[in-house]
DNA sequence: GGGCCGCGATACCCGGCGGGTATCGTGGCG
DNA sequence: CGCCACGATACCCGCCGGGTATCGCGGCCC
């Protein structure tokens, strides 16, 4: 199975339509219809029901699409890991990507005592939306990444515990709530008026309900301060709230804990060190 | 990059020689070199160093060969798992893989424990020469392995634990050591005339030293037998020892711990249930 | 209910590329 | 010093990936 019939069948399994994913994919349509048949007579299996006026995913289909793309950012971390190590020999820097908004106290004191061990590589560091970082990691943009679980998913990865916290109610200052000593989740979740907002999944749509779409954690925090919305984060990031937000402990939430998670075949002598680096804080 | 590139250069890297590289992929020497050469130039990358005689691998020929395996096995697994949704389609069976000659207790009750919950497919069993059980599973050809750290590594894998267990020290029945009521690590990898037996590496080559090579069970098992060798086990193996051996348990070895492993994507129901069963065992 | 439209499939053509054979250039080694 | 081993080059061919034109068919709107 060569990578251009997996792009091919991809990105025909996420349209569900021939149009728009020849579009997708800068050639004709005609050809792509062809490629699809010639891979399913390859594999001997049927791909897609067609009934003629619109397609759908058989089970086989399904299984191809989650494979193929978990083998299409493997083909994709190979190409940009080679090209990096071709271009940086002398320094291989490493790129950490993280959640934008979070660790923002563990990761300056991370970064500098990697900073101070012997043959320290500079480290690159990615910002990027909730939800990101695994993608980033696995398709090699990313050398190791901090990841929140149970928030980010690990699976896939090797990791590292570095520390686990509770976390706070963010509430806008001034807001009733916000005199109590402590919440629980519940008085949260359901609060007229300041609904809990939806991020995007993993596939990019927003799960349905009533709380304004996010997509970054800036937009959040503009969100709760305008009185649209309430959330539940770690502790850990209070530090950076702007002032017009308040916190509340919550008893009930689950525990976040963060976690340095890199592909498990890494070699690199220069990840080794930070992780290393940061299990010693 | 196109999966035909990654083969032809992971043949080359492998072999070291365009000439064998061709061979084994079944071409002429000159479309290859052609190939490599096209790959290099798209990547912008030099991947060997060419001495006129002989070839190297680069910096970035290292990484590419590292990652490229990982690539290929990634589609390997897509195409396989693809192949046998769609064929078992109705019955989706499951393929556990574990080596030969260990877990002989543990898996007849987890295939028990699993048969009798509601809904349970079948499950074929899979034994293989110790290392082989990572690769099975990453490319397609297992769901789930039986795997037994630090012997085999679960990295890149989702894993449960299922129990943990001493090692013993496997001689021959009639060896003065056998007296003992127990023993050391020092007291047996440095027996005169019954050196540790050399396993092969991932790559399939074997370390250096005086112990003769084994690759299963069985062998390692008869060599004890014939006076040629000592080995250590993990205690469950006992029970399935046959009657000419002898085993001492051990103060200070590492313990064994029984892991149930499977790719991190899996999206499978059955497979859940099976874990779910392992899990209670 | 009929015609139009949207969408996937089919037909056919072309150019590029993957693969083959023949041969060269060049170090290494006997 | 000359042969040999090995990778590179030159050149040719056939296939396949991609394009345009068109068909078949079912849904939908008036």
């Amino acid at each position: 199975m060569e990578t251009r019939e997996l792009r091919y069948f991809v990105a025909v399994a996420e349209e569900l339509h021939f149009g728009r994913a020849a579009e997708r994919l800068g050639i004709a349509q005609p050809p792509l219809s062809r490629a699809i048949q010639q891979l399913e007579r390859r594999l001997g299996v049927t791909l897609l029901d067609r009934t003629n006026r619109t397609i759908a995913l058989t089970e086989a289909g399904t299984v191809l699409l989650h494979e193929g793309r978990a083998a299409l950012d493997a083909v994709e971390a190979a190409d940009r890991r080679t090209r990096r190590a071709a271009a940086a020999s002398g320094d291989p820097g490493i790129v950490l990507v993280t959640k934008a908004g979070a660790s923002s106290e563990l990761l300056p004191k991370l970064l500098d005592a990697y900073a101070a061990e012997p043959g320290a590589v500079t480290v690159d560091v990615l910002l990027c939306a909730p939800g990101e970082q695994e993608r980033l990691l696995r398709d090699g943009r990313a050398d190791v990444a901090l990841l929140h679980r149970p928030f980010d998913s690990a699976a896939g990865f090797d990791t590292e515990e570095l520390r686990t916290e509770e976390q706070v109610a963010v509430l806008p200052a001034g807001h009733p709530l916000t005199a109590r000593a402590h919440l629980r989740l519940a008085d949260v979740t359901a609060l007229p008026g300041l609904p809990m907002p939806r991020w995007p999944g993993p596939d990019g749509t927003y799960p349905d309900g009533p709380g304004p779409r996010v997509h970054d954690h800036a937009q959040l925090l503009q969100l709760i301060a305008l009185g649209r919305a309430a959330a539940v984060l770690p502790e850990s990031s209070r530090a950076r709230l702007p002032r017009d937000l308040a916190t509340v402990p919550l008893l009930d939430a689950p525990k976040v804990t963060t976690v340095i998670a890199w592909p498990p075949h890494s070699r690199s002598l220069a990840l080794a060190g930070l992780v290393r680096a940061a299990t010693r804080l």
